[in-house]
DNA sequence: GTAAATATCCGCCAAG
DNA sequence: ATCTTGGCGGATATTT
């Protein structure tokens, strides 16, 4: 879904304000504003627009200034707001008023965290499912009664509106735009050279649940770290359930509450991250990577590669080997 | 590449 | 009443 005319960048629009924190505007800045000579395709044109001319406050003591207004912020492809100023009551009338053209115009419209606020004073989230940090999810409910506020999750993709949850949770909204515009492979290349945890990088899932551990029930923790440690081994359902003292069935819902995909995806996940450590550091054969990674055949582990990351495992290390060098 | 054999996943529901 | 558990079955996925 990229609404770019030919010849033209994506542009990316993202609001600063005084008083704002920085930390998801820097997410912001790194994936969009970043430039990407390693890709062999236009990247995106981010513009950092406020509604102040002077310069604005940030937490933590420093002050920036931003070189676009408003104009430029609603006639981006993709609008972002990242926090509001005060989640007790609306962002200013021309910030929603922005959103609303810009919404109207056919532009993707995205927050993350506290933004979610400013889309819903915008009548964006009505009738729609969307998240917020956990910590506003209620006031956000309690203010907005339309938005079907949905908590537990790391961002709602509703394709034209999306919403992503608190902090860290803002990165994994930006990567899974990449992967929208451009594919696995750009966005895994992407998360790769951010050094972000695997397991949020290769999934397809537009939907996680429960980006933080939920307390006193009973984990997988454990089997999980038993797996981990003998991935090389074929391991069965069963045996992991039997680690947690958990029948198959109750493990099986544990473990997709928690990590918020099912044990073999994870599995396949743990695998693929381990060919890719192999793949770029040794000169091992797929052969042995797939003995070393419990793929147990060159096969199937040409097959999961091709899945999620949608390249061969020599393409792979020639691409990671060449642009090491 | 196909086909058969296995394994996994998850809604449903009765039982604790 | 409300919640968690775990067996069952059949759709889906994975391995051989």
């Amino acid at each position: 879904m990229i609404v770019t005319s030919p010849g033209r960048r994506h542009t990316v629009s993202v609001l600063a304000f005084d008083g704002m924190a920085p930390f998801e505007l820097g997410s912001v800045v790194e994936v969009f504003g970043l430039p990407r000579p390693e890709l062999d395709i236009p990247w995106y044109d981010l513009r950092v627009c406020s509604l102040e001319r002077g310069p604005m406050r940030a937490v933590g003591g420093f002050t920036m200034a931003a070189e676009h207004g408003l104009d430029a912020f609603a006639s981006a492809d993709t609008v972002m707001v990242v926090a509001v100023p005060d989640v007790r009551r609306d962002p200013p009338p021309e910030v929603v008023a922005a959103l609303r053209e810009a919404h109207a115009r056919g532009a993707r419209v995205v927050s993350i965290c506290s933004g979610a606020f400013a889309l819903a004073a915008a009548g964006l989230l009505d009738g729609r499912e969307a998240t917020t940090h956990w910590r506003y999810a209620d006031l956000l409910r309690r203010r907005f009664p339309d938005v079907r506020v949905t908590p537990d999750v790391l961002y709602v993709d509703g394709d034209d509106v999306l919403t992503g949850a608190g902090s860290a949770a803002g990165l994994d909204m930006c990567l899974h735009l990449v992967r929208k515009d451009h594919g696995a492979r750009v966005a895994n290349m992407v998360a790769r050279r951010l050094v972000v945890p695997p397991h949020r990088e290769g999934g397809q899932a537009q939907f996680i649940r429960r980006p933080v551990p939920a307390g006193g029930l009973p984990s997988t923790a454990a089997a999980r770290a038993w797996a981990l440690d003998r991935l090389d081994r074929p391991l069965a359902l069963r045996e992991l359930a039997a680690r947690e003292s958990m029948s198959v069935r109750t493990f099986t819902r544990r473990f997709r509450e928690e990590m918020g995909i099912s044990p073999g995806q994870w599995l396949t996940q743990q695998r693929v991250e381990r060919t890719r450590h192999l793949l770029e550091t040794t000169d091992l054969t797929v052969d042995r990577i797939a003995e070393l990674t419990g793929f147990g055949t060159a096969a199937s582990l040409r097959q999961r590669l091709r899945e999620t990351l949608g390249v061969s495992p020599s393409a792979y290390r020639r691409t990671f080997r060449f642009t090491k060098n």
